[in-house]
DNA sequence: ACCGAAACGGACCGTCGGTCCGCTTTGCCT
DNA sequence: AGGCAAAGCGGACCGACGGTCCGTTTCGGT
């Protein structure tokens, strides 16, 4: 049966409540009964609806990256774009994405048990990546390029970039897109390379 | 005053316990009463020493990295040989040093609250990569170079690629350092190439 | 041997994630 | 409309754990 109405009523005012709350404090001085609270709902329905902390994040989380899933699957199929412009476009506009949720996507990477950043969409955005660099530059390793970079996009990564070290966002973000040119020029085979090179 | 040597004794027992405790569970399977019992001290004793939790993991991951902090310096001043081989060798050491501590330095990177591995030594490996990428390149932006080959050397990710991807770790491996020789050769300066580049 | 300082340890406390079960709401079916 | 089964709700309750506190023990200098 379909989700009944006051359930589903339920669901998105647990979401906003904790995606606010988040925001606001960061993770880890929200507890799941404030968030029950702020939405105006008991504890038990909050962890009926998500099982536990952890899926509550990952809700919230991908809640808001349905927008960016969009956007990244419509980039997939530019075909009219230069595959190199459409490859800078796509780690652009995931570096926007990522810094404006920056406090939730943390909160996932922290609250993350087995494997941070390994609900779906991650995935399915890092396939993407791939697929995309492998049209531009068929020599390459597009597997793990699209790793590397991605792994430059982390929120921690970026947290760490800005709120410690004071780089201005602007520079992060022309920096990460200087990285994905000199990765999608340069010959970066990591099986062929380490063939022909010994030791380390 | 000089530390006490029941003092001495039982710090060294308690980081010998939460490093071993850590490696076997998991961070989020050890309790501090765990490490406690473990080292055969009071519960009371760990928290005096430490702080806190997160004092602990850090001062867990800081007694592993003395190895790697000289040999980095070492790394420094080999003037003999030629620089891009230095920071290939760095690259490379550090991805060992890593890999062979993964949980504790994903545990740290978990539990730090504010900013993730920036402990006094991770600032310093910063340091000294920019240095010597500075050496071999002078025209790349070395401070954000040293920046984006470390996102590609983070606990998390290296996790991320070989226990979930399932990536060999020998691969892994050629790919950080290939990354490493491509962003040495590449020019990479976030600012002068954003003045270039209107739009994103 | 003595003594003050430092360290110890485990009982204790508050918080929080997660469970449970009796009560309420919903919405379909007659 | 009214009734009924199922789905949903909520908050009391529990156990675990991080962190504190203070009476007791150990150390090491004299």
């Amino acid at each position: 049966m379909a989700e009944r109405s006051d359930a589903a009523r339920n669901r998105l005012a647990i979401l906003a409540a904790a995606e606010r709350l988040i925001g606001e404090r960061g993770l880890d001085r929200v507890c799941m009964e404030d968030v029950a609270a702020a939405a105006g709902v008991g504890k038990g329905t909050v962890f009926r609806r998500f099982g536990d902390r952890e899926g509550l994040v990952q809700a919230v989380v991908a809640h808001g990256a349905q927008e960016w899933l969009a956007e990244s699957e419509a980039l997939l199929t530019a075909g009219e774009v230069p595959a190199e412009e459409r490859v800078v476009t796509f780690v652009g506009r995931l570096f926007d994405h990522v810094v404006a949720r920056l406090p939730l996507i943390r909160a996932l990477e922290r609250v993350a048990s087995d494997d941070s950043a390994c609900d779906g969409n991650a995935t399915l955005t890092q396939t993407r990546l791939a697929t995309l660099i492998a049209q531009v530059n068929p020599g390459l390793d597009a597997h793990y390029a699209a790793h590397a970079l991605l792994a430059n996009l982390r929120g921690d990564v970026l947290h760490h970039l800005v709120a410690r070290c004071g780089l201005p966002v602007d520079r992060v973000r022309s920096g990460v897109i200087s990285l994905a040119r000199a990765l999608l020029v340069g010959d970066l085979d990591p099986v062929r390379r380490s063939a022909t090179m010994p030791g380390l």
